[in-house]
RNA sequence: CACCCUAUCGUCUAGUCCGGUCAGGACACCAGGUUUUCAUCCUGGCAACACGGGUUCGAAUCCCGUUGGGGUGACCA
């Protein structure tokens, strides 16, 4: 039997990172058997649904490199892909139900239903819907009122008991199910029905989702059972918790950015203020009524504070390697066993199995990321790495947005080993297009600048330097550790530390001479000489 | 509050199913080495079986309870 997976997003927003994780552990499985792996896009939620989250999560899924067999745009034998294009077939299987009397229809608003629940709030167990009768006269006033009904299924009378691939044995009691809803006052299938529907119709073989569908899953069982049909497998994923614990969700930047207003003493009247952001909106935003994303992002942007990356998309955009990603990712909630974590994608997919899943929540943690992210960095050739940064500017920006590779190539080479992200190396490398206008920190600056001769020392640098008629990385290193010998009995500090600080800013730099040939031989003298200058002006010493 | 899931270093985890190197690796952290600075790299260190009962010659490993953590409780998926 072909194994048959699906990864099934809602088209609703940005690919968080647990989605991804779901997306491949489901395609780790199929490529490791053999399988075919589906993309299937469930937009049944007409509101929020959108054209560009179902392109933005595409995108994101082919940069992580998690490719599909089937889905929308490449089609497949359980075509369309997109359940906004296959109400038919669930209208129909909805019909079957209402004829067994599996489903019955329901008349209650949303509003009624909500008064119901408030009402239920003191009882132990909280609300549960229980199947209404109606009178002929209240389905005609109904109707009259124009109500469209809602269809239910009837929960299943006994516990629901099935073995999860990864849990075990899991029961769900009767006590806690209710008669749900699969058909929405709109004609729109809910979730329920609709993935029940297209599982069985797409040959679905495995499901694996996150821990939090546990409960669905019973109702899922309830349909399949219903329908006459044969259930997938069903396997139940750890969710990845941020640090402090609790699902990673992108409330976590809300949350963030709050606790910045708040340490920098912000009130929403000096939010609103600084961020031109309505007033009550900020209002809403810091009393933790509202958590919007844009709102966030406005705050921490004014406030220099960096945001925790949660989609995919941060992660692209915040210089990650695609490899990195998907190997950390792959580490949260499994492991290969013994001491494997470096790995390639192959070696992922032959090592993978679902026993291997671990039963836990995982905390995200980014130092980790990061530094995997810098060990993948490493492991990429230097064309490759150049290639990838160049990429990277090209579409997120930064200092070496639109300079000539030839330029690119040396520097990237050089700071190769000292960035984690593609970022960080474009950080980096700030210096070379931006001579310093001040110099620190001020120990480093007492200690290779002001103390004894130094300033001196750099001016004649400076001058020996402007001399040199070849400009290359062996003629300057011959000139200086022939200074080097002659006047600083051969410590190289004395020269190199005073030259990084003149040409950089600070004291800290690759080594001297390819950062000295970084630049040209004007723009060194030039730097030396302002930086001089700039120390010999007593008002700075 | 109810139900369900779950429990090894601060974090990710190996070991648990088939009890007998009481615990291995990695991140982070600390110390040292290499280095003209920084980084890389190398070496070493710190650090955990939640608790209480059983079962057993013997338990991180099996059973029960407690406590902790989390999820769910939508005409969202």
């Amino acid at each position: 039997m072909t194994i048959r997976c699906r990864f099934a997003p809602s088209p609703t927003g940005q690919l968080h990172v647990g989605g991804a994780r779901t997306a491949l552990f489901n395609l780790l499985y199929v490529r490791n058997k053999g399988g075919k792996m589906v993309l299937r896009l469930e937009d049944t939620d007409v509101a929020r649904s959108s054209k560009e989250s179902e392109e933005a999560i595409c995108s994101d899924l082919q940069w992580l490199g998690l490719d599909w067999d089937e889905g929308p745009n490449v089609g497949g034998p359980g075509a369309p892909y997109r359940q906004s294009q296959r109400l038919g077939l669930y209208r129909e299987n909805v019909d079957a139900l209402l004829k067994s009397g599996g489903a019955y229809y329901a008349w209650e608003s949303s509003d009624e239903l909500n008064a119901m629940r408030e009402a239920a709030q003191g009882s132990v167990q909280g609300f549960r819907y229980s199947r209404q009768e109606y009178s002929d006269e209240q389905l005609a006033q109904y109707r009259d009122e124009g109500r469209t009904p809602v269809v239910r299924c009837s929960a299943s009378p006994g516990d629901i008991v099935f073995v999860d691939e990864v849990l075990g044995e899991i029961t769900i009691p009767a006590s806690d199910l209710d008669d749900f809803i699969i058909l929405k006052g709109d004609g729109y299938p809910t979730y329920h029905m609709a993935v029940v529907v297209d599982d069985h119709h797409m040959g679905v073989t495995h499901v694996l989702r996150a821990q939090e569908h546990l409960k669905n899953t019973a109702r899922h069982l309830r349909i399949y059972d219903l329908l006459g049909w044969e259930p997938p497998k069903h396997g139940h994923m750890p969710l990845i918790f941020s640090m402090e614990g609790g699902k990673m969700s992108k409330r976590d930047k809300a949350k963030v950015a709050r606790a910045a207003a708040r340490a920098n003493g912000h009130n929403p009247e000096s939010l609103a203020l600084l961020t031109g952001l309505p007033e009550d909106l900020l209002v809403r935003f810091m009393k933790k009524k509202d958590h919007g994303i844009d709102t966030a992002v406005a705050i921490a942007n004014k406030l220099g504070v960096e945001l925790p990356e949660i989609d995919v998309r941060d992660f692209r955009e915040s210089g990650y390697l695609p490899e990195a990603l998907v190997n950390f990712l792959s580490l949260l909630g499994w492991s290969p066993g013994g001491d494997r974590e470096i790995m390639g994608w192959q070696e992922t997919v032959d090592a993978f199995s679902l026993d291997r899943i671990v039963k836990t929540a995982a905390k995200f943690d980014r130092e980790k990321l990061r530094w995997l992210n810098g060990v993948k960095l490493r492991e990429l050739s230097v064309d490759e790495l150049i290639e990838r940064v160049v990429n990277y500017v090209e579409q997120w920006g930064g200092n070496l947005k639109g300079v000539d590779v030839s330029i690119v190539g040396p520097l990237i080479s050089l700071y190769r080993e000292r960035g984690q992200t593609l970022r960080e190396l474009d950080d980096a490398v700030a210096w070379v297009f931006t001579a310093p206008t001040e110099y620190g920190p001020a120990k480093a600056i007492k200690k290779h600048i002001l103390k004894g001769d130094s300033l001196e020392r750099l001016s004649k640098i400076g001058a020996i330097l402007g001399s040199l008629s070849e400009w290359s990385e062996v003629s300057v290193e011959t000139a200086l550790t022939a200074f080097t010998e002659n006047e600083c009995e051969g410590k190289m500090g004395k020269v190199a530390q005073p030259v990084r600080i003149a040409l950089t800013g600070s004291p800290v730099s690759p080594s001297i001479y390819p950062t000295i040939v970084s630049l040209s031989q004007a723009e060194v003298v030039g730097r030396i000489s302002a930086c001089v200058q700039y120390f010999t002006d007593s008002s700075h010493n």
